[in-house]
DNA sequence: GGGTCATCCTACGCGCGGGTAACCAGGTCA
DNA sequence: TGACCTGGTTACCCGCGCGTAGGATGACCC
């Protein structure tokens, strides 16, 4: 069913950082399949064939596993988002590639954007704090190209930054709920033409 | 500080319904500050000034609760994207006053917004799929317009639809929370501006 | 005044789950 | 061969917070 990879005969030796990165993989399925709050650190535990407190010896808590997880995560998306801007200089092949990568992120790594898009935890600080950060620096990126394409403000600027990645998160996500009925690149390319349509040349005043 | 502005000396007798409202109101003020999971219900009696059972009297547990009010605040976001569609037949339009529907959400009854855009609880079935009923039923409203001024198919506009979706509202969270910077009426008049270059006479291909 | 009904209180049961104490096993090296 | 280090185990503690049992209090009617 939904095994990891990870061979598990409950008996096996593993060296140090072996054994964290099945750990951190055992704690990914959890935390993803209930969320922070429904999973159990002994499920943890168990999922990666190990008693609970090895799991203890590696993290310091249920918290730090999972901030540890989310750091991954959100570093992955500010990559993408940073590479696809980087990729080319033409503005309407960026937007196509930053769209993209919102696609890639959310159908890659067995449903690991969940952390980052649909936490429980928010409340908690370091948790908000690192998800903001993601929405920050995607759409601080976005509002320097479209500074430099239109007269708009910093304020503005960013606010239209913002919307673009929501506009390209809540997408990325229905589309992979509804699996199937579109086509990835075909889907890429439709928000993609959405977006460009709205942003190419934004007149200052309209 | 934060009190509500009903009154509260423990003690006072209330009719039932009177009091429901009352603890609805409290309970909402208390998850919107700690979110379910960090919500007590000793707080939310405390709050209303009664005791524990009084509230048990009402919902037969906390989740019920949480629903009741999640019910509302979804209910009354289709409401305000229904009405603002209904405001008129001229498509522009529509998009600005459907855009200042999501921000008029978002910054109305005490950030309730929250509960329906924020929500720990998402991996509890009935949540998600009032959520969900929410991104649904507003995009759907968006795509038949959609639909019926562009040549795209259903699926295309549905995705067309959530996105725009997506960008309200994440545009109008982000508003709110760097308040001030942006007055709000330009902040709309911006984000429909966006959205309406993206979607009049969308394309077919292209 | 006394029944009675609705409203509200104090005080407790109890399960769940994070975190820990104390102990075992096997490889390596002097 | 025995000290020792690394990696692992079982069994437990304990606090928090939902939900409840059982009792008080006051309004209203006869």
């Amino acid at each position: 069913m939904t095994t990891t990879p990870d061979a598990k005969p409950r008996g096996t030796r593993l060296p140090r950082m072996a054994r964290r990165r099945q750990l951190l993989s055992a704690a990914q399925e959890v935390f993803v399949e209930n969320g922070y709050h429904a999973a159990a650190m002994d499920e943890i535990a168990e999922r990666a064939g190990v008693s609970k407190p090895v799991l203890y010896q590696h993290f310091p808590g249920k918290q730090e596993l999972y901030l540890a997880l989310l750091d991954l995560h959100v570093d992955d998306m500010i990559t993408r988002c940073r590479d696809a801007l980087a990729s080319t200089t033409d503005n309407k092949q960026r937007v196509q590639a930053a769209i993209g990568a919102f696609f890639d992120f959310v159908s890659g790594q067995g449903e690991a954007f969940r952390l980052v898009f649909e936490s429980d935890l928010r409340n908690v600080a370091p948790v908000r704090q690192r998800i903001e950060r993601n929405l920050r620096e995607s759409a601080e990126m976005i509002s320097q190209v479209i500074q430099e394409d239109t007269g708009c403000s910093s304020d503005e600027a960013h606010l239209l930054g913002v919307g673009l990645v929501g506009m390209a998160e809540v997408s990325a996500r229905y589309w992979l709920s509804s699996n199937g009925s579109i086509p990835k690149d075909a889907a890429t390319q439709l928000m993609a033409r959405l977006a460009w349509r709205g942003i190419s040349g934004f007149p200052r005043t309209g």
